[in-house]
DNA sequence: AGCACGCCGACT
DNA sequence: GTCGGCGTGCTC
């Protein structure tokens, strides 16, 4: 039987972008590191071939390697902490793969930067008491038998819209919905990571789970935490020992021992997708994962966004609803054309409620320049500002508080308010808000974006869904199908809709699409060969001395169109280019950059 | 990225 | 004859 301590030689992924690198590279393990490096550590290795030193992590070690030659020696041992899992590199491969992009680059998203000082206090610490005790007992009523579902299930979850208190405070129903099914998850020996597009949705998650017996200790990972906090979270959620973590996009990859369930809140939510190289979004991330570990999926949302609600109608997700649903009281509110801005029901049911507590306006524009005069108390002219301003105006004694991207506020108290929030920056309001106004419906849907329909039913829903039960909430100026979708709170039947309109249409999530961007010498015979493998352009355009292309493919295409990409980003990188003697003519001087190919699959702003 | 290996023009 | 240009390919 052979003994890994012996083993000779180590896998190495490097830690580096460049795509020509991205993929194993086998050392010799040194006699005097025999059975230190181990699968997971970081290591130095020479590139002897490049003159410098690269750092990696091991993936594998063998008593062998099929590499011709003598082999290089690693270099040194960065750190015997095993911070890559064999289950983490796997997704990083797939996810790289699916994107046309490097490991590594996935890795850096998974991997947080090491702080030596807080890894040696914690490997020289004591590690916190396992807590001992029966499972706990969760309740999920709410959703009948159909939660918790059997392991390895994959849902799309409808919340429950409303408010509900727990110990520290109010918070959004569904965030409870999220942590009794981490709990549960936990009562089962095993992990729960839940996603979460901002930290204000992950406050109220910890708020739920913090409320709960038999949460246990509740490791976040997010952007807001400095490095040693980051990498402390990191650490504690390798342990050997089921956790719940809660985080924003890059938890989707947190190395938890024994993966139960991967929860995903507000999927269709832009925050979710990732900003650096692959540029995958959490939610695909999510479902490589969950087909690679078995683990329950759970994709949970007032509105579910229309790439889940395609995998919905594949059969290959399982709607699950509230049993019984107690829906916001929406009243689709015609716009007013005699009054310059909210209609005259709104403003008698905002008048009426404001009395009573808070009442909640919704509006379009982050930092809107009216809301900053505002809060320097200068009456202005337009917009929420001036929205604001009347009501104030008209009642002097209520407090008028703004919450914008800005300047956020998390939540307000239950005494009488005018609370004017840019969308998605609602405070929470304790008990919920007696009144809710959704103003600037139809500039929202003015905004250029192929999915601005779906954004907007999201927002108001997630607006709606704070108002106190039976509290009216004005949509206004908003009709059509999309109203209804919102007043009838059954927003399915419209992304049914949208979904087969983009399917006519062939737009994402029906179909997929990729960006190239470089050289037309270098993006032709890319495009033919993903041409062959199945990918259709659909448009093509100068843009900075380059081409831009963007064609679309089937997902049966999906891998093929990928390793076509892949290697034409392969080839281009290592500098050779088909070049044709005519080419070679009439090119008077060769340009100075290396031709590139930048390639982005799944761009949500590709049409 | 960085570096070596290669095959064509100006040099002691 | 050879020095060195950078185009091409590779890094275990």
């Amino acid at each position: 039987m052979p003994d890994p301590a012996t083993h000779s030689v180590a896998r190495v992924l490097l830690d580096t972008p460049l795509p020509q690198l991205d993929h194993l590279f086998d050392y010799r393990i040194p006699d005097g590191l025999r059975g230190v490096v181990v699968p997971g550590i970081r290591v130095r290795v020479p590139l002897r071939r490049a003159g410098r030193i690269a750092d990696g992590y091991v993936v594998e070690t063998a008593e062998a390697s099929d590499v011709p030659g003598e082999l290089v020696e690693i270099e040194a041992v960065v750190s015997e902490q095993r911070v890559l899992t064999p289950e983490v590199y796997a997704l990083a491969r797939a996810v790289a793969d699916r994107a046309a992009g490097s490991a590594s680059d996935v890795l850096r998203l998974a991997i947080p930067r090491r702080q030596v000082r807080v890894e040696k206090a914690w490997r020289n610490g004591r590690r916190p008491e396992e807590p001992e005790g029966p499972p706990p007992v969760v309740e999920l009523a709410d959703y009948g038998d159909a939660l918790p579902a059997e392991p390895g299930s994959r849902l799309a979850v409808e919340a429950i819209p409303g408010l509900v208190e727990v110990g520290g405070g109010w918070i959004g129903a569904w965030a409870l919905t999220l942590a009794r099914l981490a709990v549960h998850e936990l009562g089962q020996g095993r992990s729960a990571v839940l996603v979460l597009p901002d930290y204000r949705d992950q406050d109220q998650v910890q708020l739920a789970l913090a409320s709960l017996p038999g949460a246990g200790p509740v490791l976040r990972l997010d952007a807001r935490q400095s490095g040693p906090e980051r990498y402390l979270g990191f650490l504690s959620a390798l342990e050997e020992r089921p956790s719940i973590v809660v985080g924003n996009r890059s938890a989707v990859y947190a190395p938890v021992h024994r993966l139960g369930l991967l929860a995903v809140w507000n999927d269709g939510d832009s925050l979710l997708g990732e900003q650096l190289a692959p540029y995958v979004h959490a939610r695909d991330a999510a479902l490589v994962r969950q087909e690679q570990s078995g683990c329950t999926l759970v994709l949970l949302g007032h509105a579910r966004s229309a790439a889940a609600e395609r995998l919905v109608e594949l059969g290959w997700l399982t709607a699950i609803a509230p049993r019984r649903l107690r829906p916001p009281h929406v009243i689709l509110t015609p716009d007013d054309p005699g009054s310059p801005r909210i209609p005259q029901a709104a403003w008698r049911a905002a008048s009426e409620a404001v009395l009573q507590g808070p009442v909640l306006l919704q509006v379009a524009r982050p930092g809107n320049a009216a809301l900053d005069a505002l809060r320097a108390g200068t009456p202005m002219a337009a917009d929420a500002g001036r929205t604001a301003y009347d009501l104030g105006r008209a009642f002097p004694g209520v407090r008028v508080l703004i919450s914008d991207g800005e300047r956020p506020l998390e939540r307000v108290d239950a005494q009488p308010a005018l609370v004017i929030a840019t969308r998605g920056a609602e405070p929470i309001a304790d008990g919920g808000y007696r009144a809710v106004l959704l103003l600037d419906g139809q500039r929202m849907l003015m905004r250029e974006s192929a999915r601005v329909a779906e954004d907007c039913l999201r927002w108001w829903s997630a607006a709606a869904s704070l108002a106190a039960p039976g509290a009216p909430v004005h949509l206004v100026g908003v009709g059509g199908p999309l109203g209804r979708a919102v007043a009838t709170w059954r927003q399915s039947d419209f992304l049914a809709h949208e979904v087969a309109e983009r399917r006519e249409l062939r737009f994402p999530p029906a179909v997929r699409v990729a960006t190239l961007t470089g050289p037309s010498r270098v993006l032709e015979p890319v495009l033919a060969e993903a041409e062959a493998a199945g990918a259709t352009v659909v448009s093509s355009e100068p843009a900075d001395g380059l081409v831009r292309t963007v064609v679309r493919f089937d997902y049966a295409h999906g891998a093929a169109v990928a390793g076509v990409l892949r290697t034409g980003i392969l080839r281009a990188a290592s500098g050779r280019r088909p070049q044709s003697v005519a080419d070679r003519a009439s090119s008077g001087r060769d340009r100075r950059p290396p031709p590139t190919l930048r390639v982005r699959m799944d761009d949500p702003d590709a049409l």
